[in-house]
This record gives structure tokens, sequence and C-alpha cells, in this order.
DNA sequence: TAGTAATGTTAACAGCGTAAACATAGTATA
DNA sequence: TATACTATGTTTACGCTGTTAACATTACTA
């Protein structure tokens, strides 16, 4: 058994990510990650500043892996048209949101304040920045006001459909027949689709 | 000095909700909500069984008053048409969501199960309902299945928005002259129009 | 090789949610 | 009116938490 752990600081933050994903950033404590690595429950406090340091790296991970997604999606159908690459994209974040449900909520919680850690700002205007991308493209010779409206949008649109998708908060319509969350699930592409018009 | 408070689950009620919107909710604790209405650290446990109990009941207001602000926001200009009356409903929703941020943070976190609380599901629905009956009048005679859509993009783009809007992030135009998100907080009226062509 | 920085451990602190046992006040019933 | 019961409060205590301080071991550098 060596005294120095050798790399766990890594590990640290593998542990944080997988606990996270299982229990919920607020169900989930130091001093677990530490028993984890089979590290003394302080040893963290020698990589980690405070709790909302590791924190925040784990978010970090998230707005990187939700990126490289965005951007597998897209060039799977590389060849294909602007719009399919798109719509493929949209279905990718709607996946990791739905999928990590438990890592984006980190990634959009208030608990980590992103004016505090840079990088992770950067991470996540890296995710941005694919939606900005493909929709430039989408709308070329598009005016910088209008991408900016347009990207804003979608990315509200999407955002704020991964959670009321978990929220279950439901319009009650008069036949109730078919619940319009489900309608979205089962049918994403062609709601995506014509929200183009926007 | 009465044994007895009298009327303290409704102090309680108040003092969480003054707490929660000044600290947030997840640096909040019951002691701290016990020693605002003078009372001994258990006390509240003679009112709810949880603290998730009293923070649901703490959402529950929050989506109470969401769904008073859109219906006075609709009414007050309720000689005029329908789209007018949606604009301003959604410009309601977005300063509710601004200016009330902790709660509305707490009122859509993943921390309390709303299928645990049922009045909260309720109330959640309510506020929801506003947003029906407005699209209703405004698209007469849609079917319920496009009814669903619209109403899902319009909440989850007013959701996302509020959202967006307090993370930062943002785009990162070519120009980078005028955020986009300014651009949205200055003029959410002509962005709400247009997309009101979905 | 000596000294220092990096990285680990142990012990201790205050604050937290919560349960158990007990105390007091209000209310219904005999 | 006396008595039982219920509602509502307090005190005490438990285990868990994040974090700090003091100390131990290893790695690196002059």
């Amino acid at each position: 058994m060596k005294y120095h752990h050798g790399n766990l600081k890594e590990e640290l933050i593998t542990s944080a990510c997988k606990i996270c994903e299982i229990s919920g950033h607020d169900h989930m404590s130091l001093r677990s990650i530490a028993k984890e690595a089979s590290v003394s429950q302080t040893a963290p406090y020698r990589h980690f500043k405070t709790k909302e340091c590791l924190l925040a790296e784990v978010s970090r991970r998230g707005f990187d892996e939700l990126t490289e997604r965005l951007r597998a999606a897209t060039s799977k159908v590389n060849n294909a048209n602007a719009k399919d690459r798109f719509l493929e994209m949209g279905l990718a974040y709607l996946e990791f949101g739905l999928e990590k449900r438990k890592t984006y909520d980190l990634m959009h919680s208030p608990v980590i304040d992103k004016v505090e850690f840079p990088e992770l700002l950067d991470s996540a205007t890296g995710a941005f920045e694919e939606l900005v991308q493909i929709l430039k493209e989408l709308f070329p010779g598009i005016s910088e006001d209008s991408l900016g409206k347009k990207c804003i949008k979608f990315w509200a649109m999407m955002h704020g459909l991964v959670g009321l998708l978990d929220m279950k908060i439901e319009p009650e319509t008069d036949t109730n027949a078919g619940s319009a969350m489900s309608v979205v699930k089962d049918d994403f592409r062609s709601f995506l689709e014509e929200s183009l018009e926007i």
C-alpha cells in the first residue's frame, strides 16, 4: 500500500462523476468520494480547495462530453445537408440531457457560480458554439443579431425541453389522449423541424 | 412568552420563502428558519415531516405567485387582442424568473420530487394552464396535438431563457458587438413576437 | 545528501437533518 | 368541573457533513 496515490486528483474526479450521476450532486459527499478512492476524508483538500471546486470540474466534464456528442452527431451525417445535421444535433442534446440527467442538473445548477470558474464557462460556451456553427451554415449570410436570437431560441428550447420532460408538467388538454410530452418524445424530429421556421 | 405559538406553520413558510429568496434553497437550513421564528430547532417537525416538505410548500407558493402574475399580465390588457396579451404574459414570466431567481430555481430543482407532492404538481400545472388558455385563443380551432406542441415550445423557451440569461453562456459572435443575451433582454417583446411564427 | 515542497493521515470543530423522550397547552368528554 | 387526549412545543442526542490544523511521509531540487 503506497502512501502516495499517484493519480488521486484524476481518480477523485472520475469517482465524483460516477457518484454524481448515480446519486445527484446534492446527495454526494466529499467523504464518500474519498472513500471510493480508498483515501482519507481530507485527502481531497490537497487537490481541491473546496467541494465546489470538485463539483465545478465534474460540471466541466459534463459540458465537454456534451460538446463532443453534439459534434459527433453533426459529423455523423457530414455529407448530409445542414438541416439534417442540425436535427441530429438537437436529438443528441436531448439524449444527453435525459440520459445523464443528474449530471445535466449539476451543469445547470446555480450551486456552482460559473463566474468563479472561467474554465467551466469556457466548456459551457464550447457547447454553445456547436449550435452557433450549425445555425450559421443553416442560415448563410444571416446577421449577427438574428443569429444570436436564433441561437438563444433553440438553446433555450432544448434546455427547457429537457427540464419539462423530467418535470412532468403537462398541459391538460380537453381530450387528454396522448399527452403532449409523449408526442414530443415520440416525434422529436418533426417537432424540431417545425421549429426551424422561427 | 406563550408556549404555543398560534400560527407557527404559516410563519415558518413565510420565513422559508424569505430566506430561500435571499440565500437560495441549498444554503437554507431548517434551524435558521426555526430561529427566525424564535422557536426551537425541532419545532418545525410538528408541522412538516421533513425539510423537503417545507421546501415543497415554498415551491408551491412560487408557482401560485407565478400563476397569479401570468393571469394579471393578460387581464391587464383584457380588451386588447390575444397576441398582445400573450406578449404580456411572456414578459411577466421572464420578469418573475429573473426577479425571484432563487425561488424560481427551487421551483425547478430536482431536489423536490413533484410526484411526491401532488399539490405542488397542481400548482405547477396551474401556471402551465395559463399558457394553454392564451394559446388556444391565439390559435382558434387548433388541434390538440398542435396545441400541445406549441405549449411545450413556448414554455420550454421561456424556461430555458430564464436559465440562460442567468448562466451567462453567450454565443461568441464575430463582431461581439452587443451580446445576443442583451439583445433579448432589451427587446424581448420583438423576440417573442418573432417566435409566434412557430 | 540536505532541505523543501507536495501529498498523504489523524483529530477536532461547528453546523446540519432528524428521532426520541419529555413538557405544556388547548379541547373534548365523563 | 375533572379528566383524558391531542396538538404543539422543548431538550437532548445521534450520525453525517464540510472544513481546518497539526502532523507524517514521500518526492524533488539545490
